[in-house]
DNA sequence: TAGGCCATCTGGTCCT
DNA sequence: AGGACCAGATGGCCTA
């Protein structure tokens, strides 16, 4: 009694995620996925090096089986509509097993590369850890609210304050990262979040009025501490403030001081200083 | 222990 | 045919 093969039979074995494509990792990216899946890949591998060989012994059957088809048998199993489907022989199971192994091997890669890209945006976004990464999601989200943020500072041409572009920044970003990112400011989040807006001291609530009095000074113990990660000014606007004279109100609402805190006056950032764009 | 995040595998679809 | 891209599924790790 030979058990036949098709290509979805083999799909749903490979549906083990620990399955046999594993067995064919490149040696670069054996090492990533070793690390990752060592444990699984040892407790499972050698069941799956048995299902293969399974294969392969009955596809040497199925080469003389070939053109015999299973019309008959198994009342219990609806018949299969659209066209049959070719018997995995030896040969096609290894073409089979080359193809996915390949297209793992590429998927692995374009994920590398948007994890790289990712990184990148991680190291120009505000907040830059190397010990506390922002998530995926909050890294696209703080970069949206950035782009934003610098955005509004062009077309307005007026530097905000920092409590109301932390604000901005932290637009639809989780606690945590919201923690985060005040902690790099130094700022207790509770200081600009909306819903805590109340319990701001009074002379915290216009949003400017910290910022313009004491930059970057206002600390409280329920604040992360380093290490968190860095976020300068000169990160956070990659800009010189008192090129943009005073008002961000369309942005920020609360009219904006003059922020020539020596904070803003570090260098500007080569990678938003190139090519003549003013950031 | 539940939930969040992540890496990987996979099959489908579109494109060259 | 083969590659790129995508979304779903799965399981591991970590943290509250």
């Amino acid at each position: 009694m030979t058990k036949s093969y098709t290509e979805d039979s083999v799909m749903l074995d490979a549906q083990n995620p620990s399955g046999w494509t594993d067995e064919c990792h490149s040696s670069q990216d054996e090492h990533d996925v070793e690390k990752k899946k060592s444990a699984h890949k040892d407790a499972d591998d050698d069941d799956d090096d048995e299902a293969l060989h399974r294969l392969e012994e009955d596809d040497e059957e199925d080469e003389e089986e070939e053109e015999e088809e299973e019309e008959e048998g198994d009342d219990s199993k609806p018949k299969r509509r659209g066209p049959k489907k070719k018997k995995m022989t030896k040969a096609r199971l290894q073409r089979f097993k080359m193809r996915r192994m390949k297209a793992n091997a590429r998927e692995r890669n374009r994920m590398h590369g948007l994890n790289d890209a990712l990184e990148s945006l991680r190291k120009v976004v505000p907040c830059y850890s190397k010990t506390q990464k922002l998530s995926k999601i909050e890294t696209l989200r703080l970069a949206k609210n950035y782009i934003w943020a610098l955005s509004e500072i062009l077309r307005s041409g007026k530097s905000p304050d920092l409590m109301s572009f932390v604000q901005a920044l932290c637009k639809g970003l989780s606690q945590p990262t919201t923690n985060l990112v005040a902690g790099c400011l130094q700022l207790n989040p509770r200081t600009f979040l909306p819903e805590h807006a109340q319990e701001m001291p009074a002379h915290m609530q216009g949003a400017s009025a910290s910022f313009s009095a004491h930059p970057y000074s206002y600390q409280t113990p329920g604040l992360p501490s380093p290490p968190y990660g860095t976020m300068d000014s000169s990160h956070v606007f990659h800009v010189k403030p008192h090129a943009y004279g005073s008002a961000l109100e369309p942005f920020f609402e609360a009219p904006l001081t003059d922020c020539a805190s020596p904070s803003f006056d570090g260098p500007l950032n080569p990678r938003l200083s190139q090519n003549g764009v003013i950031l």
